[in-house]
DNA sequence: GCGACATCTTGTCAATGGCAAGATATGCTC
DNA sequence: GAGCATATCTTGCCATTGACAAGATGTCGC
């Protein structure tokens, strides 16, 4: 996990988890290819073996790394509940492939203490911030979570799979506000 | 697209179509392989090219036969907007291959006119039930669509992903109503 | 400097996607 | 019903990939 120094390469772990958030963003972890990042980053086809095992432990690494960076995301949004499901849009759009990696648990090894862990912490990142007003306003919070978590998070896919009509606009940040605001009318 | 009949196999296409539902609906469609749906359709291994041309076009098949699949659920759910959302969840859940297959774009070919007519034909069946409640009630209309298939949308795949907390429950349509009532208040 | 270890390379194999060419069955025309 | 065009399917092939094994190279502790 800590990026050791002074090998052959210098960093390649952190290397070749890059040029899989840059495949993965271009053109999804169907198209990843282990040799291809290896190509890429000037090894050996054998040498990201060493770092992840297989492409499951590749995409695993990167579920951990994405949900630590929503839980720093989600972290400086703050309590209001509207500016932490426009920081988990942002998220979804600025990080894309670790998004997308994330939410796929047939890609990876979800089971594993650090995948359990980093989501947990992501969790409460979400969690904490949504019960903090839902708690105040509303006889069920856990719904009201829910609700609040669904529609970010479906707000988020759509506007990634291309799937909205053109209307909504090219700014997905002023997008999601306009459509979280409707849970507060 | 029409199945013809009293081939060879008899109905090699819709058998292919079927099993990889069978294979996606288990393991995703990362796990889908041209050579395995032919070998559990006892025909050689490339057969199916002659269908469907490549994986893409296979998986192009699947997506329009998902997006109509999608326009009966939803015109079957009538006009009331919460039995709709609800239809939307359930589909998700009962034709999961289809589901996750359409809104991944990356894995098809998404701007072929069969696809876009399709999408289309469910575009409307969704926005139409949508604007008849919505156009009678909020100043917004646009936005208050967008934020129900947020919602819907959020759920479905959030719930397919196995990332909600087991104090859900095991029924997604109850719990899609629950929240989806949300929208309402 | 020396040994233990991490890192990376080379070599190999089975599986896959995709293409080309050929075999077989179906249906249409006369 | 015979012959031909066509759809359907098979066999054969090649490049790419993931995964593994074994070896080479650099790094670090002592």
């Amino acid at each position: 996990m800590t990026t050791t120094r002074g090998y052959h390469h210098g960093d390649l772990r952190r290397t070749l988890l890059a040029a899989a958030v840059d495949v993965i963003g271009e053109s999804g972890p169907v198209a990843l290819s282990l040799r291809d990042l290896a190509r890429r980053a000037g090894v050996s086809h054998a040498a990201p073996a060493h770092h992840f095992g297989d492409k499951a432990g590749l995409l695993t690494a990167l579920a951990v790394e994405g949900f630590d960076l929503l839980t720093d995301a989600l972290g400086r949004a703050g309590d209001d509940l509207l500016e932490l499901g426009v920081a988990y849009v942002r998220f979804a759009v600025d990080h894309r492939a670790h998004f997308e990696v994330m939410f796929r648990p047939e890609l990876y090894r979800a089971d594993v203490p650090e995948v359990v862990a980093a989501r947990s912490r992501a969790g409460a990142a979400l969690r904490g911030g949504v019960s903090a007003l839902a708690a105040a306003s509303s006889a069920e919070p856990d719904r009201d979570a829910l609700a609040a978590w669904s529609i970010v998070h479906g707000f988020a896919t759509l506007w990634l799979a291309g799937a909205l009509p053109a209307g909504v606009g090219e700014d997905p940040e002023a997008a999601a506000r306009s459509v979280i605001r409707r849970l507060f009318e």
